[in-house]
DNA sequence: AGTGCGGCCTGTCCGC
DNA sequence: TGCGGACAGGCCGCAC
């Protein structure tokens, strides 16, 4: 399921293809996703040039002098190149084609995924406003993480997750961050010490960068006209590896769940 | 205000 | 072998 480094790596990806092109046609086969497609979406991007595209948290935002296209990739959408014309399959719900023939393919069987346009700032929208800091940035670190969980009950896995916290962290990337700083993840984000968040802060960028520098082997795979998706996977530690032995104290990985979420932890190495 | 949980979906896996 | 059911998951938006 899409993190926010596949997001990233599907942004690299689609980028030189379609930069500073223009759209020529727009196909929607099925507008039921997270929230309807716009009705009205190819009437604001046909006859578009593509300005730009940058990403926020999970967001990828595509810029037209007429407005922003905001796409999420819910968890099981993908975006896909399409340098010549392929039959569309069952869950290949939105094109995008450029004027020099290039499609952008929107496939997402769960359908969590969002394809929105808003003619206003996109800061500004409400899915974005409140987003908490970029995790790769500056102004993300120990401290923003220690100073806004004062008083907070929630289990510091929640805490992480919070995207007005900080955005893009997954349920992946928050298990591994975790065991990787050594924080018991069902703890109170307000009892979790300075000390736990300077690492956890640090745990979190050093996943996050691990797996985005991971996917830049990958990029060709977004321009294949054979379906496969252009996603990689790293070697996970945590998740996914309830009762194998923790590879620092061999003890079994616990699991439980937290925020309805499964998570993974060493009961001996997280405290 | 802060917190927790319901709901949207369908592919995959498991047990009968 | 076929079928039904549980499960996974991001994240908004509602309810307490």
């Amino acid at each position: 399921m899409p993190e926010l480094p596949e997001v990233e790596t599907t942004l690299r990806g689609i980028k030189p293809h379609i930069h500073h092109q223009t759209i020529k046609s727009t196909i929607i086969r099925h507008p039921r996703l997270r929230w309807p497609v716009p009705i009205n979406l190819a009437h604001h991007l046909e006859g578009q040039r593509l300005n730009n595209i940058h990403r926020r948290g999970k967001y990828l935002l595509f810029h037209f002098d007429t407005g922003t296209m905001i796409l999420h990739l819910g968890m099981s959408g993908r975006l896909r190149i399409l340098l010549k014309e392929v039959p569309p399959q069952k869950h290949d719900h939105v094109d995008i084609i450029f004027s020099h023939n290039i499609c952008l393919r929107f496939t997402d069987p769960r359908r969590f995924g969002a394809i929105l346009f808003t003619t206003d700032d996109p800061e500004q929208h409400p899915l974005l406003k409140h987003i908490g800091p970029e995790p790769l940035s500056d102004s993300f670190n120990g401290n923003h993480l220690w100073e806004m969980a004062v008083g907070k009950k929630t289990a510091v896995k929640n805490y992480i997750m919070d995207s007005h916290i900080v955005a893009g962290v997954g349920n992946i990337y928050a298990t591994e961050a975790l065991f990787t700083a050594g924080v018991r993840p069902g703890k109170a984000a307000g009892k979790v010490s300075n000390h736990q968040y300077q690492q956890l802060a640090t745990a979190i960028k050093a996943i996050l960068r691990h797996a985005i520098q991971k996917g830049g082997t990958t990029l060709k795979d977004f321009a294949q006209s054979d379906g496969k998706p252009g996603y990689f996977s790293i070697e996970l530690q945590a998740y996914g590896r309830a009762g194998e032995p923790c590879p620092r104290c061999h003890k079994p990985f616990k699991s439980t769940q937290i925020g309805q979420r499964t998570t993974v932890y060493c009961s001996s190495c997280q405290t």
